[in-house]
DNA sequence: AGATCATATGATCATATGTTCATATGATCA
DNA sequence: TGATCATATGAACATATGATCATATGATCT
């Protein structure tokens, strides 16, 4: 067995080639991994997850949303617009008043299971 | 009614001052979704996500993961010092090499409640 | 013991991120 | 129409974060 049969992809040679190998083919591709990061980052900001916790008890307007989490609307307002572009929440107006909700039932799956973890020993 | 009564605990005080106190009640404790956040922060890196796949699969040690995901042996474990902070994988030494591995079934849960988001139309 | 291998870690640096401040937008009401 | 209210947004700034580089640690083998 000669060198060029190593794999030599990196600095640090893979110890086990056929490991390697195998665990190679039987990966998520990239890009799903790439945009489950892009969620959980949106997930992992305090104000956002407060916000989303607020919006799982009922849709609340951005003035609410700031005083309760005793936030400036500003603020807040610049979160929603991330947690909005993420499809996490949506968005109706009503008068001057604009309403935020959740846009999928998969974010409280999400939180939930994350809360599961944490609150397990 | 007097001003006194209004909600002004922020520079944006309530519009709907029953709700606010409403859901103010039912919020989960500041700690829980700080920590909450914590969690999801961990999850929320291309990398880590990235050696979290590689765990699913099997145990694996540092020199195998730097090579399947194409990153330095320093990187990959600086990251898997932070993925077990948050106890999220745990290790074991054989000889020199050490071998990580997931801690938890949950990790795989939370992971996998992510991906129906992503996949999902 | 010395050399080597696998991994860990501290310092540094560039980039990313969240809040603030000032201001813009868009709707309502007098 | 002008004033006001609710929200959005751009710029600026401070902090957080991840990769790199150099080096340390800890175990194995000759």
């Amino acid at each position: 067995m000669n060198k060029k049969n190593a794999i030599e992809r990196c600095d640090s040679p893979a110890i086990h080639e056929n490991t390697v190998e195998s665990v190679r083919g039987r990966l998520p591709a990239e890009d799903a991994l790439f945009d489950l990061a892009e969620l959980f980052k949106i997930f992992g900001d305090s104000t956002r997850i407060r916000i989303l916790s607020v919006l799982f008890e009922t849709e609340t307007c951005v003035c609410d949303i700031a005083c309760l989490l005793n936030m400036t609307q500003s603020a807040i307002s610049h979160q929603l617009r991330i947690l909005k572009q993420a499809k996490l929440v949506q968005n109706r107006r009503d008068g001057k008043t604009i309403y935020y909700s959740l846009a999928d039932d998969h974010v409280k799956l999400i939180f939930d299971q994350g809360l599961i973890h944490i609150t397990e020993p």
